[in-house]
RNA sequence: GGUGCGGUAGUUCAGCUGGUUAGAAUGCCGGCCUGUCACGCCGGAGGUCGCGAGUUCGAGUCUCGUCCGCACCGCCA
């Protein structure tokens, strides 16, 4: 046996006793004669202490002792003469009796710290000592509890933990595959899955009414902050459902997730807004509701006036910040410049100040008489001391950079704290997205999901105009800004899943060769269901206050897709591409 | 595909309008130290200034190219 206790567990009750510790040395500090010795393992920190009238093999050994050797270490649990209540363990230490170097280590590149001193870059390619970190492997547990929980909840509702396959094959609807090259079907590729999808809607079909899955999914897609190429999702489906029940069982799961796991309580039931009201007032389908700061249209105040600029656009709107009144012009000029930026996009900037005498002040004061201007600045919801301001353009663009903006400043003003929860739910999507370029309509969720009942009729319109107001009986979990989770209640009915087909431009022969087999299946009894997933990476961030997956992902791959630890991905050997028949040709 | 920021000791960084031998902290090595816990004190070693070209009497510093990292836009049904 390599140890007796761990070293997170000794306190002063475990006095007397011997013991065995085993672990990494975090640090050591000699004193004269005398040596202490911090010993790390996942559950914590104990001290050993090495005293100057210990046998002089002992003392040499412990001296010798280098940052993150491995070692095992017997000795009592005895009182500490100063105690560190800064430690669980600081009550206690171990006088040693015998130390077992188990394994000598290299001096490591970064310290293994809390704070360390090691760049992104660095801790990537020595990640397994990054891991090491206290911060990493809160991360890693917090989301070892989170998949507790959601299997916990999930099984006592009902829902049966099914595995779907990871050779599949390539939909190009949506985001690139990842493919992999088949060597007993040469020339031919399976698809990893960017979702289970079909699967799970075959497995309603199949009767397994309820559903879910904590699984890797596979994009081949640009990366981000909280997005990387493979990430898990919680993936779900139920049978016999509609949109409320699937929302009151996932609400009640993040709902447990938040009282379990953060002993947050978050409303119930949880508000909902529709995306047609998300995008006027926060000009975003995942807005950050804990701030105001909502946007309001301004166009028919501002129009008329003589300045040509909001005159010639179809909307003109506003958001009031709160308290920033006293922003100098050089403060105006770089907001000015920051929403010029093409992050966002804007053409340019007005403000008004209402200041906190009562008076206003803007950078279009000669079009507008001052009553006009608080008029106005009212309107947008300010009060004395705030700053509104003013973009104009295209409608949903516009509030689309105000929706940016007003994040901004919300940031800026601090009122984005991680630590506060404001979850929603985000209903009623447009079915179908209108595509300029091609021409053509796309399913702003995927082609499986089903039109509101109650727009059942418009959506077998052949007019651009009727299908655009089509909504879908789909749905997002939305908290501080980031979407977590999304769904919606699937097509079951053979005609509409052939209507939606028609509506996409996806003729029968495509559809068959893309979709035949689910086509197929739903001709067997498809129940009416619905489901939704959410990212899983995601959800653990923001329960640990981060915006980054990254932390909570054990081996993540870099903003370029590669894992620098592991160097992949890399090429293959000729034999293996002899094997798949597979000629390379890369250019440049 | 694009934009911004960055790349200097093992590590994190400083290094001004170009100018003698490129610094600090930390880590590492050696010595001293009996209650430390960011221990302290003394000493030492440690550099292809990402790479390549250019401008210049002279480049860590300026210009161009290139590679790498991070953030963002496009993209992500």
């Amino acid at each position: 046996m390599y140890r007796t206790h761990t070293c997170g567990e000794l306190r002063i009750g475990n006095a007397g006793q011997r013991v065995t510790l085993a672990g990494w040395v975090q640090k050591s500090r000699k004193l004269g004669g005398m040596t202490f010795i911090d010993l790390r393992d996942r559950y914590g920190i104990t001290q050993l202490v090495v005293e100057a009238d210990a046998d002089a093999d002992l003392v040499e050994k412990a001296t010798s002792l280098g940052r993150e050797f491995v070692i095992q270490a017997t000795g009592e649990v005895i009182e500490r003469q100063s105690k560190n209540p800064r430690m669980a363990t600081g009550d206690i230490e171990i006088r040693l009796e015998e130390i077992n170097i188990l394994n000598k280590a290299a001096t490591p590149p970064f310290t293994i710290e809390t704070d360390t001193d090691g760049g992104e870059d660095l801790r990537a390619k020595y990640r397994y000592l990054d891991l090491r970190r206290e911060p990493l492997r809160k991360a890693l547990e917090l989301r070892h509890r989170m998949a507790h929980e959601v299997r916990n909840y999930l099984d006592s509702k009902g829902f049966m933990e099914i595995e779907t396959p990871y050779l599949i094959k390539s939909t190009p609807e949506g985001a690139r595959d990842f493919v992999v090259p088949s060597r007993m079907n040469p020339g031919q590729f399976y698809a990893l899955p960017q979702s289970p999808q079909t699967f799970k809607q075959l497995l309603m079909v199949a009767g397994y009414d309820r559903y879910f899955q904590i699984v890797r999914c596979f994009r081949d897609e640009d990366l981000r902050a909280d997005r990387q190429p493979e990430f898990t999702q919680i993936d779900c489906e139920m049978s016999f459902v509609e949109q409320e029940d699937v929302l009151n069982t996932f609400e009640g799961m993040m709902r447990t997730l938040f009282k379990n796991v953060l002993g947050v309580d978050i409303p119930n039931p949880l508000p909902r807004m529709s995306w047609f009201d998300a995008m006027d007032r926060y000009g975003s389908d995942k807005p950050d509701v804990r701030f105001g700061m909502d946007i309001h249209e301004i166009t028919p105040m501002v129009q008329g006036h003589g300045f040509s600029v909001f005159d010639s656009v179809p909307y003109v709107g506003a958001i009031a910040v709160p308290g920033a009144a006293g922003y100098s012009r050089k403060e105006t000029d770089a907001l000015t410049d920051w929403v010029k930026r093409p992050q966002v996009g804007a053409k340019g900037l007005v403000y008004i100040k209402l200041n906190a005498d009562g008076t206003v002040k803007s950078s279009v004061d000669k079009f507008y008489s001052p009553e006009e201007l608080k008029a106005v600045a009212c309107e947008a919801g300010a009060k004395e001391g705030d700053l509104v301001l003013v973009l104009c353009g295209p409608k949903r663009k516009t509030q689309t950079q105000l929706g940016v903006l007003r994040l901004e400043m919300g940031g800026r003003l601090g009122l984005r704290d991680p630590k506060v929860f404001a979850p929603l739910w985000i209903v009623d999507f447009p079915l179908l997205e209108w595509d300029d370029e091609t021409q053509r309509f796309y399913a702003m969720h995927h082609p499986f999901t089903a039109p509101k009942p109650e727009h059942e009729a418009l959506f077998y319109s052949n007019r651009k105009e009727d299908l655009e107001q089509v909504c879908a009986n789909a749905y997002d979990f939305v908290l501080n800004g980031s979407e977590l989770g999304g769904g919606s209640i699937r097509i079951h009915n053979a005609d509409v899943q052939k209507r939606m087909f028609e509506v996409l431009g996806i003729g029968p022969e495509e559809a068959e060769y893309k979709f035949g087999f689910i086509i197929n299946a739903f001709r067997f009894g498809a129940p009416p269901h619905g489901g939704l997933a959410f990212g899983f990476d995601r959800v653990c961030a923001l329960f640990g206050g981060n915006e980054s997956i990254r932390d909570y992902i054990a081996f993540p791959k870099n903003n370029q897709g590669r894992d620098v630890m592991i160097d992949s991905p890399s090429e293959i050997d000729d034999i293996q591409l002899e094997e798949l028949q597979i000629k390379i040709d890369v250019k440049d």
